[in-house]
DNA sequence: CCGTAGATAGAAAGCGCTTGCTGTGACCCC
DNA sequence: GGGGTCACAGCAAGCGCTTTCTATCTACGG
């Protein structure tokens, strides 16, 4: 019923050996014969099995993207970058692969099944994004899938997460914390001194870096840390929200919030908006990762941008072996902080 | 080196065919069998080889998604309900599938190809989400590549766009037109007589039927379509702001802009606001889909509201078998029109 | 002219798994 | 107590491709 090799080889009156080489490019077949086959392939709209060439090679053309949340553009860009690196359609010849993108929804249990799911399908490669989940025991058992996925030669990258330990994964790290210290630094320095900060769920180590960032700043400028200005949250809009209320009741007199990302910030001004505040007249707002909309929030949203695109093209250049690793296996990509208007002095 | 399904069997003691059935738990195997089987798998760290398992079984468990852009929340919500469904970790024994996510950039020749690597891995279901391209011989083509595809097993569900001709694909398709219809009647209905459209790329199915629903509403309303108020673009920020320019320099006494989604919204509303003029008092504006970020937009965007989250589910679900395909193999996914704060009478 | 290197093509042995068919005891019923 | 049924387990034949090794054939150099 479907096309096979064998039928091509027929057609084209040469062995399936024959046509296998003209398909894969690595043989030389002469100019004439290739014609042929390739019409061959043609005439019977042929098309290569793809699970039957990966078990023959022992290779596939798969890779693996591991992401949070496939509907948050923070995701999407990355899983975007690196899809446009990998080679699939546009990189001719052999280059063609396919992104398996896997939503784990920040579960450690789905992050780790489709790790095994991915190493099932022997896939070329693997790209962890986001930040990690910091569990002992999870931490444990993800190194020990990474390095059973490494042996069996495939290729793991980290982007925008922190190094694995007894891992030798490629790590693109953000500087989260740097970011998030001079995010909270800028807010000082315009004179704020109650700042409240909404942070990502507790156990991930963007938020870890990223409130203590936060606090490094603080420490810097002489102001106290007052534990009820923080608290934690999912990395949506609604926690943003939920959070800024409960930071204005704890803390009526406070001038300035820090989220823990874009969205989240979005959450917060629309809080602040139906509590009657004014941006940043009343209530400065700063956020994290300035994704496309921030720039087009009123006011526009103070941020620090992290080169995402770049990151996971980056990163899809280093699984695909295009480009070396950084040197030492790790590499910290820095933010830039993006002064708009959703910042000013206090009133 | 790598564990195979012999190994385990040896430890086991038993024969590979009894490891393969342990495996997929589809063949009787005696309990006390089944669990040293199991200790032998869980011993050896075995991991099956799916690309063998696939040639064999002439199955696998890969789903292609076809996506603009992963970028777009458009997408990413649909890809995310999708794969909510279709059995990654989570549904156990057997349900273990992976979404291959397939940035086509809203080019044919991506589309095609993509279609072709994923016929290539016996991909399991198809699901093409996102308006059709409008060109008859591209149609042509992929008409004929899912007509193979269906022929090979694989099931095609269309997502977010109209009815493939020549196919039996199944399609959930969105009421574009009754959407832009509704929409443009109520900025009408709210007394705007020069309205501006920002159109999405040409040949786009859901470009023309958005335009015609907002044709549609002029001509009910005896509004005269002058051709000067349309311009296109493709479906980004940026579109949006150099559109409204040129709408504004075409026609400054236009009261209200309809843009192709809210992303060109977003755009449109940043060009008014740098040109001086507020939404809505001077212009009003509204979008299409309602991505989440639109409600905390300033002010909110009126827009019609697609339910991506559950038609991706659907769209998964039936392309898992697990729901029955609507009457006919086409259903419309209708919008709700909701009306916040950026539209308003005119001036 | 013959021996030999170089360029192609073919034969065949797997790659690791699934599954139809064939045993083989154990069990049950009359 | 014998034959028929079950419930399991194993054998072995592929699934469709890649690739090593070998066979040809051509072209040259001496």
């Amino acid at each position: 019923m479907t096309v096979t090799l064998a039928d091509v080889a027929a057609r084209a009156q040469v062995s399936p050996a024959t046509v296998s080489r003209v398909l894969n490019g690595n043989y030389p077949v002469a100019a004439a014969t290739r014609e042929r086959v390739l019409r061959a392939v043609d005439d019977l709209d042929y098309v290569l099995n793809g699970p039957a060439s990966a078990l023959a090679a022992a290779t596939s053309d798969l890779v693996g993207i591991l992401v949070n949340d496939i509907a948050d553009p923070f995701f999407g860009i990355i899983a975007g970058a690196v899809q446009s690196e990998i080679g699939g359609p546009g990189g001719r010849a052999g280059g063609e692969r396919l992104a398996v993108v896997c939503n784990t929804g920040g579960s450690p249990e789905r992050e780790l099944t489709y790790l095994t799911l991915l190493q099932r399908q022997r896939a070329a490669a693997v790209i962890l994004t986001g930040g990690a989940i910091e569990d002992a025991e999870h931490a444990a058992a993800l190194a020990g899938k990474l390095r059973r996925l490494a042996e069996a030669g495939t290729r793991v990258v980290l982007c925008g997460r922190p190094p694995a330990p007894e891992t030798d994964a490629v790590a693109l790290t953000f500087d989260n914390r740097g970011g998030g210290r001079r995010l909270t630094a800028h807010l000082l320095g315009l004179g704020h001194r109650r700042v409240g900060y909404i942070a990502g769920p507790r156990e991930r180590s963007t938020t870890r870096h990223r409130l203590e960032g936060h606090r490094a700043a603080l420490a810097a400028h002489g102001v106290e840390d007052d534990p009820a200005l923080t608290v934690h949250g999912p990395y949506d809009r609604r926690s943003g929200y939920d959070a800024t209320v409960e930071l204005l009741r704890r803390a009526p007199e406070l001038t300035a919030v820090v989220a823990a990302n874009d969205t989240v910030a979005l959450g917060a001004c629309a809080a602040l908006r139906d509590k009657g505040l004014r941006t940043p007249d009343d209530v400065s707002v700063a956020g994290f990762d300035d994704l496309p909309f921030s720039v087009d929030a009123v006011p526009a949203l103070t941020t620090v941008r992290l080169p995402l695109h770049e990151a996971g093209a980056r990163a899809g250049r280093i699984a695909m072996g295009k480009e070396e690793p950084p040197p030492g296996g790790v590499a910290t990509v820095h933010g830039e902080l993006m002064v708009r208007g959703s910042t000013a002095g206090p009133r």
